[in-house]
RNA sequence: GGGGAGAUGGCGGAACUGGCAGACGCAUCGGACUUAAAAUCCGAAGCCCUCACGGGCGUCCGGGUUCGAUCCCCGGUCUCCCCA
């Protein structure tokens, strides 16, 4: 039976098909046949997902459904658009799974994989499938191996022995992430800071530009400042305190406010400082250890966090004040050892000024140490005379070599004066530590690095990449710590090619970070075997135009991916010096919640509607709905699978969209799907009569004649304002403005049976293509069209339809809105102001007008007495 | 704790640059078509007073600037996100 019904799972199995089988959505390259080097260039890209077990629900598309507008609208608009997908395949989950089940993580990676790519498929998205790539593919991290040997070769990969946690229980070192107020995230066991030898990446060395370059790139301003901070870049100067007695090094602090040198009545070490043992006296020996082990068991933001108490234990020991006279018994400094103070920021030592630093006044009130104030703050700014600590900028006092000078000047002079008696000197610091690299665990890219017998260390050559994971079947951690692969002894054991000597293979693996580093770049050239990509596309494709993912990145990958593009800038194999344009982040997708009286929430299959109330099923206990995250214990979770089969993908995607604004959280309601699928049969019954035989009505089957008049006018100025909308809504991504300015128009379609024009209904398919691709195919092709709707040109905005000869102008009293009155478009403000009189003349009656705003176009405004 | 974003009907949201608050959709109610239902179409609807005409109140709360404030300024409350 042929059915003239809308039929969304008809028509969309048949243009995903016939997408595929066309390769509509393939990209050319320089130099393939049948590029066009003419139009210009657009990369816009998704952050790839990590391809989990649970596959994708409802949030995870609607970046990808944004993207996959703008890159389609970008093709009808004549542009070469560079749309991929892939995977960030390698990481910790299919690797515990493995040790939990036996199944090899890649097995469990491929089977992910297939459900990513059917659910990504089944929504439509335009990717050139050619170029899909997986992290975890040795072709593809071949070349992440090749881009860590250029950062080895520049000195820029190391490996030192850091304070790492350590899980005894669980015989692992884990990742800060895994480590939950000191006890591991799985099985709750103990964790303590271990130093261990691990590899690193020298990021500090690329601070000062990775905070330069940030003025080049459009970004949302709180990510740029998320990753200033991160960068944490902070002047100051580096000063030597001489401890009085037999220790001969002085003690090296960093402060950012040398300024404060007079003020400083004691100094804090950190429990990991190297100096600490030579500066504790025998009597305070004992307390001092077991301080010291108490912090081991604490994290860096335990330890420094504001609002808990700072510790600390006096070491016995003093330092000198090296701009006092030491026979001053002012110049005397106690040293302490306190855990607010970390080993691994500046020189892991302070001066504690604590009249002017909060957390160093705290530390003074708590073991009742001297306060003194060397800093004046300015009139009105209440400080030490008020009993509050003032750490802002003023006068300084109290300070013999700079009394009266500001801070600015007092800090310059002091930092000249450290350096003229060769105690200190200016210095920069960043917060910015160099980066943790390597990773205890099996499913990651192996490094390529050899151990030779002497003790030496070489990397792989260019030649022998990739290194391939060897084949095992145990994941499990080893008791003394080593990584999985310590096991593989067949693969560890091997012979250095250069030399023919016996060599040991490195068994760590790098990060889940490492993959998604450049694979922006792989994309632009992904079947490349003989380098990571090659100039040619690199230097047409640039770098990407937009960049859509979730603000969860806004630190770490996007750091460590513009780090290695600089080293990669650096080794002349990419032209930009950002890899990202501009950036983009959607919002959460949240579904509905309900919690009872007792503020728990309850599980949303234990729930009914009853009466517009939501009440437990069991009991009728009324409870609360309230918004929350997607997740499995609640089971609000909503697969995007079930909801395609009911509606249609078309429906799926426009009911993503038009939620609300794509930067906003929202909150998913399957009340609400059904409006948008009832637009999209409204929209084919505009096109198509359902109980007819013919493709299309008969006014739509050939262009109209003569001018537009009447309805078919009113058609055209409804279309061309919804043109503006929708060509408006790409400028922030409120596409659910786009497809309210749609449905408008074809509700005004509705008002005037038969008028649309052919012309009309084939600018309005372009127009909804983006949005609904698979129905806006099927009604261009039944408009007659052989070329599909995907590279059909992008209507053009005709602003003669979008004045109309008169407005409606408003007429307020004192602001209040009181009466309306249509007025030709081009009347002068006195012609509107006696309109406006005579509009509202029964209300304006017995009043004293004083003063008539006009504002043409808009609306008069009478103040009157 | 720090940083960021936000708060508009019963719900999701809209509102150009300070100028008609509530577009569009959902849910609700009424009507048409139907033997009936579904689907579809038409209509109503922020809240309060009023039979109605009409009026008052209204964009988290309290102030301010302005002829006019959802929008700008000051103070506060709450929610969410990120650091974690």
């Amino acid at each position: 039976m042929t059915s003239n019904a809308y039929d969304p799972r008809a028509i969309e199995t048949k243009w995903q098909e016939r997408w595929e089988s066309t390769r509509a959505f393939h990209t050319q390259n320089p130099g393939d046949p049948g590029f066009d080097a003419s139009k210009p260039k657009y990369y816009v890209l998704d952050m790839f997902p990590y391809p989990s077990g649970a596959g994708l629900h409802v949030g995870h598309p609607m970046g990808y459904i944004g993207s996959d507008i703008v890159a389609r609208k970008k093709r009808m608009e004549g542009c070469n658009v560079l749309h991929p997908m892939g995977y960030d395949a390698f990481g910790l989950p299919a690797e515990q799974y493995a040790i939990q089940t036996g199944k090899h993580p890649g097995e469990t990676t491929a089977e992910n994989i297939a459900t990513y790519r059917r659910q990504l498929k089944m929504i439509g998205l335009s990717y050139d499938w050619d170029r899909e790539l997986s992290t975890a593919d040795p072709s593809y991290y071949k070349w992440t191996q090749w881009i860590f040997t250029r950062l080895y070769d520049r000195g820029l990969a190391y490996q030192t022995e850091v304070p790492v946690w350590w899980c005894e229980e669980l015989k692992t070192v884990l990742a800060n992430e895994e480590v939950i107020n000191g006890r591991s995230e799985r099985g709750d066991h103990p964790c303590e800071r271990r130093p261990l030898k691990q590899w690193m990446l020298r990021i500090t060395a690329y601070a000062d530009r990775l905070l330069e370059d940030l003025d080049e790139v459009q970004w949302p301003e709180s990510v740029k400042s998320m990753q200033r901070e991160w960068i944490g870049r902070s002047e100051g100067a580096e000063i030597a305190f001489p401890i009085q007695g037999p220790v001969v090094d002085p003690l090296v602090v960093f402060t950012t406010r040398p300024d404060t040198i007079f003020g400083a009545t004691f100094m804090c070490v950190a429990p990991e400082h190297p100096l600490l043992s030579k500066l504790t006296s025998v009597e305070q020996r004992a307390a001092v250890e077991e301080y010291v082990k108490a912090a081991a068991l604490k994290s860096d933001l335990e330890r420094t966090d504001l609002a808990k108490d700072k510790s600390g234990v006096f070491t016995g020991g003093y330092a000198l004040n090296p701009l006092m006279d030491s026979s001053d018994p002012k110049a005397r400094i106690p040293i302490f050892v306190a855990d607010y103070v970390l080993g691994s920021y500046g020189t892991g030592a302070i001066m504690a000024v604590p009249g002017h630093d909060e957390r160093d006044f705290e530390f003074a009130q708590k073991y009742d140490l001297d306060v003194v104030e060397v800093v004046k703050p300015p009139q009105g700014t209440p400080g030490l005379a008020d009993g509050v600590c003032f750490s802002g900028k003023g006068t300084a006092v109290h300070s013999p070599p700079i009394d009266g000078l500001p801070t600015d000047d007092a800090t310059a002079r002091i930092v000249a004066l450290l350096q003229e008696r060769g105690v200190g000197a200016a210095k920069t610091t960043y917060r910015l530590r160099d980066w943790l690299f390597s990773r205890q665990r099996y499913w990651g890219e192996p490094f390529p690095i050899l151990h030779l017998e002497n003790g030496d260390r070489v990397r792989v050559r260019d030649e022998d990449l990739p290194v391939e994971l060897p084949p095992m079947d145990d994941f499990t951690p080893s008791e003394d710590g080593s990584a999985p692969l310590n096991r593989a002894q067949d693969w560890v054991q091997t012979t250095d090619p250069v030399t023919g000597k016996p060599a040991l293979r490195e068994t760590d693996t790098m990060p889940g970070w490492a993959g998604s580093c450049w694979y922006y770049l792989r994309f632009m050239d992904p079947h490349n075997a003989g380098a990571a990509f090659s100039q040619d596309a690199e230097q047409y494709w640039g770098n990407v135009d937009l960049y859509i993912g979730g603000v969860e990145h806004a630190v770490l990958h996007l750091l460590y991916a513009r780090f290695w593009h600089k080293v990669l800038y650096d080794e002349g194999v990419v032209k930009t010096k950002e890899p990202f344009q501009k950036l983009f982040n959607q919002g959460m997708l949240t579904a509905f919640a309900y919690k009872d009286s007792t503020g728990r929430l309850v599980p949303a299959n234990e729930i009914e509607e009853r009466g517009g109330k939501y009440v437990k099923r069991d009991g009728g206990e009324e409870l609360e709905q309230v918004i929350a995250k997607m997740s499995k214990s609640l089971r609000n979770v909503v697969n995007p699978d079930q909801v395609i089969e009911e509606y249609g993908c078309d429906t799926f995607r426009l009911y993503e969209m038009f939620m609300g604004p794509l930067s906003d959280s929202k909150p998913w309601n399957p009340r609400d799907v059904p409006g948008c699928r009832r637009f999209l049969d409204k929209v084919w019954r505009a096109f198509v009569d359902v109980d007819g035989t013919e493709a299309v009505r008969p006014n739509l089957r050939q262009d109209a004649a003569g001018e537009l008049q009447g309805d078919a006018l009113a058609l055209e100025r409804s279309f061309n304002r919804a043109l503006q909308r929708v060509d408006a809504s790409f400028e922030h991504f409120n596409f659910n403005t786009a497809i309210a300015a749609l449905m408008t128009f074809m509700n005004d379609v509705g008002k005037c049976a038969g008028a649309l024009t052919r012309s009309q209904a084939e600018r309005f398919v372009c127009v909804l293509s983006p949005f609904a691709p698979h129905v806006a195919e099927e009604l261009w092709s039944r408009l007659g069209h052989e070329g599909g709707v995907t590279h059909a040109a992008w209507p053009k905005l005709r602003e003669e339809f979008l004045v109309e000869d008169t407005y409606e102008l408003i007429v307020q009293i004192k602001g209040k809105l009181r009466a309306r009155v249509q007025a030709p478009k081009d009347a002068d403000n006195a012609a509107l102001e006696a309109l406006a009189k005579e509009a509202a003349a029964a209300q304006l009656e017995g009043q004293t007008i004083v003063k008539a705003i006009v504002v043409p176009g808009r609306l008069v405004n009478f103040v009157t007495r």
